[in-house]
Order: structure tokens, then sequence, then C-alpha cells
DNA sequence: GCAGTTGCTGACCGATCGGTCAATTACCGT
DNA sequence: ACGGTAATTGACCGATCGGTCAGCAACTGC
């Protein structure tokens, strides 16, 4: 046997120290995260870092790329298609699936952009961000609604990788809580993006 | 004349650095800044920084010790209130403000809380976020009562700082955009922490 | 058996980190 | 004129930073 075919065997080095990296950029910042640390963590050296990275930002590169390449792809289907309200239902839902999947992605380069705005690929995020900022909020949109968007892009990355997590822990990566947030997500929001003027909120759902 | 009494004087230079450290902290990240940076820019050496304030990490307790103050101030006056509906009223405007006039500190603490938890100041201020969690969402809130609490706290305090801001800048100090931001920041923060049922909102507000 | 590649490492490098210290300057009341 | 205090600085310290490099196993194809 070549190569272990499905039971659960070591995973690939580079992505146990992408894991690895990812969580400490997330949580002490890309600053803040030593190649040490991670080499530490990860139970490899500084070097073995070096050698499947060529340097520390290449890691975060690699690291984000997924995330971010996901991103444009599901608001570039949304833009291309026609606005209709089914299309942008279906592009709040993939977006809160994304927010959801690549949590941690997405709180690095919403809390970071800004110290990291020089790394191609955070630039990239930021450009994206951009992009569907204008999607949501049409080039007359007020103040106020360009302040929904804002706190509800901000407000989810934030909120999913809060630790105190306020009462319970939605930062556990437990799939049963996820199906759990998935709705609330989709609801708070949908609430926040759409012209709130009446919202039909059936009763039942409090 | 002794001092110079309302002419625009310099101001004091532990005031400057404390101003200069605040702006570097929030927008690179505490780690992220350098002694030598805050010296560079507020236009001292980095030994009158460390003159002026014992450690780095003493330069970061003072920049948010009044924000954090002045947070558990407004918190304890609406908590120690009977809870009625003005009074929640009254301490979600005086949150705003808060959330205004410190947007930089409140920025820091939020996006870095998880890396700093072990700075006393910040984690007074976990503990006093977690204080608001517990005041805002009864014990038995739902999942989606939390995100919602989340949403806000995180969504403000992103928003107010992002500098690409989408589409107009709410991020400088601009007291003229600041009194158009308030009104909706108080209407979606209400909106976000209040049981959805049936808001009163008179439409002129749209 | 042996060259070649891959994965990994320790030793090392210059730069920068936060922080200490002694010396210097400026200003104060007396 | 003078002693004392506050403010500022450069020189310096050990530690750590990101990164380079030569070497060492282990496995490969031949």
């Amino acid at each position: 046997m070549p190569a272990e075919p499905s039971v659960s065997a070591r995973a690939k080095p580079s992505d146990e120290l992408q894991a690895v990296a990812l969580e400490q950029f997330a949580t002490r910042g890309f600053s803040g995260t030593s190649l040490q640390q991670i080499a530490d963590v990860a139970g490899y050296s500084k070097s073995s870092v070096l050698y499947h990275f060529a340097s520390k930002e290449a890691l975060l590169d690699a690291v984000l790329t997924p995330a971010i390449d996901e991103f444009g792809r599901i608001l570039d289907a949304w833009i291309s298609d026609a606005s209709t309200d089914a299309a942008r239902q279906a592009f709040l839902e993939a977006f809160v699936d994304l927010l959801l999947r690549y949590r941690l992605e997405v709180h690095t380069f919403i809390s970071q952009g800004q110290s990291l705005e020089d790394v191609p690929v955070v630039a990239r995020a930021n450009a994206t961000i951009l992009r569907m900022a204008e999607a949501v909020c049409p080039p007359e949109a007020s103040v106020e609604d360009r302040l929904r968007f804002g706190i509800a892009l901000g407000g989810a990355a934030y909120t999913l990788t809060a630790d105190l997590t306020f009462g319970s822990g939605m930062t556990t990566d437990d799939a049963a809580t996820d199906v759990e947030l998935r709705p609330a997500l989709v609801h708070i929001i949908s609430e926040l993006l759409s012209p709130v003027p009446a919202h039909a909120v059936p009763a039942s759902t409090r």
C-alpha cells in the first residue's frame, strides 16, 4: 500500500502548519504570531515551517487564499445574475455558509485588513469586500444603510470567533451548533441588509 | 504668564504619546506597534516614551482605562436602575455615545481582547462586556438573541473604524458626520437588541 | 550499491524588539 | 548663584524576530 487510503492518517505537514498558523493568526494576530510559535504548536522546527512556506507572509497567503477565492466566486455569481430577490437570498445563504466555514479566515482579514493591506491576498480581500459593499448598497444608499452593511459584516466576523461567546460556545467547531447558528445568522443578516420597511416576521420565530 | 491659558498650546507630552499610541494600537495592533514607531510618529525618542510610561503595557493601560471606566459606569447606572424601557433607552444612547467618543479604544479591545486577555485593563474590559451581555440577554435568551448582541457590539466596533468605510469616510473624526451617525447607530443597535416584535419606529426615519 | 530527491533540522545572521541606565539639558524656587 | 527636579536622550543589554544555509536522514529509481 503506497499511501494510506482513508484511515485518518497524519495530515500532510503543510496542511497541519496551515491549520496551526490560521488559528494563531486569528487569535494572536499576524504580527503577534511568530514562526517559532507556529512551529512549536505544530511540533516542527522553525526551519521546517520555512521549508514548506517561503516566508511568513507566504504562509498567510496560503492560509487566506481559499477563503477569499470562494468569496469572490459567490459574489461574482450573484452580481452576474439578474438581481432577483431569489438570487439575493441565495447569495445571502451562500455568504453565511462561507462565514461559518471560513470563520477564522474571515476574522483574520476583517480585523487585520488595515494593518495587512499591503499583503496581496489581503488587498484582494479588501477589494472584494468593497465590491460586495457596492453590490449590496446602491450608490445612493443612506449612511444608515452603509452602517448596516458594515455592522453585519464586522459583527458576524467578530461574533463567530469571540471566545467568550456571551454564554455558550459558538466558537467550537461543533457542527451541531453550526446548524443552529446558520438560520439565525441568515435571519439577522437578512434583516440588516434589507431595507427595514415591513419585515414579515412570523410571530412564531420568538 | 506662567502657563498658556487657552491658546491651543502644545499638549502635554504624555497626552500626545497616548494619542499616537492609541491610533497605532487600533490600526496596527498592539503587538504590531513598536515603541520606536510611537516615538517616531510623536516626535520623541523611544527613551522618552519609556520615561512617561513604565512599559509598553502600561501605555496600553493608560490609553484604554478611561474608556473602560466610563463603560463600566454607564453599565452600572443601567443595571442598578429599575429596568424600565426608558432606562434601557437611556443606556442605549449613552452606549452609542461611548462608542462614538471612544471608537479607537473600543476597537482596540474588541478586536484584540483575546490576545491581550492577560493585560489587566483588557481583562476588565472583557469582564464588563460579559456583564453587559448578561444584562442585555436574559439567561434563557436564544442563540439568535446572543448572536444579535455580539453582532451589534462587534459590528459597531468594526464599522466605526473601518477605513475603507464602504463609500464615505465615517472614520474621520468629523463631528458633522458623527451627528449623522448617532441616530442611525441608535436605531440599528436598538433594533438588534430589542426582541423584534413591534418596534415603534416613526415612518419619518426612513 | 549509489546518485537524486524530499523532508527536516541546528547553527547562524543582521535587525529589531522592550527595557535599563547614566549623562545631559532646562527650568524651578530660593 | 545654586541645588533640585523634571524631561529628554544615546548608548547599551539580552532576547527574539524573520530568514539563510549547510548538512543529515530516509526513501526513491536505476
